[in-house]
DNA sequence: GACGGGGCTGGGTAGATGAA
DNA sequence: TTCATCTACCCAGCCCCGTC
């Protein structure tokens, strides 16, 4: 048995796995589509360009990092205008009878409360921003496709759960949040820069054109969404990484403060004092204690 | 005693912050 | 976006402690 459309209740109540009929990239430029329709599912996202995606009774402008959701037998059609070439990845899916182990629709929906939220929505189209989460899954799942054909499909499987997660989760947000929801992509985009490069000798500016904004604008929304100040943040995570390079190595301090990306032994030694109200070395010692403490009980 | 690892203090400066 | 303020950061120098 199959079903089509992401808001039909009988995915609640059998279990279902998608399963991807089609996908592609293309360049379009100067493209005009007919209204047309499919019995699954698609995603449209644009990799590089602008386009617009009309369906019946809206007009949908999409750049770079955009895309469109359109449930089964949705009409729409695309247009793309002469010199903007538009980069698309198109991917369409479906819903079949479980085999195997993978987990089922319903059993996500179980574990995850956004894609229960998400499943409901019952809307014929989502228009969503990737604050390059989505992106990244997707030409994973297409690669992986591409090597494994339907040879290995746990990948692909777990690929796909992970894929509607995302956009579940983006979805509610979007819903939940959207005059604040431009503001709160810069602020993902920022705290994953700060995530992927506390190690690195960081400033503002840096931080500031990673996310194309001005350092003034960034700082004020940064603050506003996460009630810290960008240097605030930064100096959490790199608290925390040091804690456990602390506790779980035996790293000199002086490589662990080059690790955590600030040059200075002795401005980490009274960085880590001002936050956890111990030097590194006492902060060491009560780890190890507590360790040695944990493996006598043990015994 | 030499040496290495680490803590503390004071001073200088680049640049982050916040008000306008 | 600008600009004055202030703080985060770095560095030098000194000291303490533990180990060899």
């Amino acid at each position: 048995m199959e079903r089509n459309s992401l808001y039909e209740s009988g995915l609640l109540r059998g279990e279902f796995l998608p399963e991807v009929v089609a996908y592609y990239f293309k360049q379009w430029d100067n493209y005009s589509m007919p209204f047309h329709a499919h019995n699954q599912v698609e995603i449209m996202y644009v990799i590089e360009g602008h386009c617009n995606v009309e369906t019946e009774g809206a007009s949908l402008q999409l750049k770079k990092g955009d895309f469109i959701i359109l449930d089964a037998e949705v009409p729409h059609r695309l247009l793309v205008e002469k010199g903007s070439p538009c980069r698309m990845l198109n991917i369409e899916f479906r819903f079949h009878e479980r085999k195997g182990v993978f987990p089922s629709i319903k059993n996500i929906a179980e574990e995850d409360p956004a894609f229960a939220r998400f499943l409901k929505m019952n809307s014929p189209y989502l228009l969503l921003k990737d604050a390059n989460e989505v992106y990244p899954i997707l030409k994973s799942l297409v690669l992986e496709m591409d090597e494994r054909g339907k040879e290995n499909l746990l990948m692909v499987h777990l690929l796909l759960s992970q894929l509607f997660i995302r956009m579940a989760r983006l979805a509610v947000e979007t819903i939940a949040n959207e005059p604040e929801h431009q503001a709160n992509m810069y602020v993902k985009q920022a705290l994953m820069y700060l995530h992927e490069n506390y190690d690195c000798d960081i400033q503002m500016k840096d931080i500031a054109a990673d996310v194309n904004l001005h350092p003034g604008y960034l700082h004020r929304i940064f603050k506003k969404h996460t009630g810290l100040t960008v240097m605030e943040y930064l100096t959490s995570v790199r608290m925390e990484k040091a804690k456990m390079l602390l506790s779980e190595t035996d790293i000199p301090l002086i490589e662990i403060s080059d690790y955590i990306g600030i040059n200075s032994r002795q401005y980490f030694s009274s960085l880590f004092k001002k936050h956890t109200h111990q030097t590194p070395v006492e902060y060491r010692k009560t780890a190890m204690h507590k360790k040695e403490f944990a493996s006598w009980e043990k015994v």
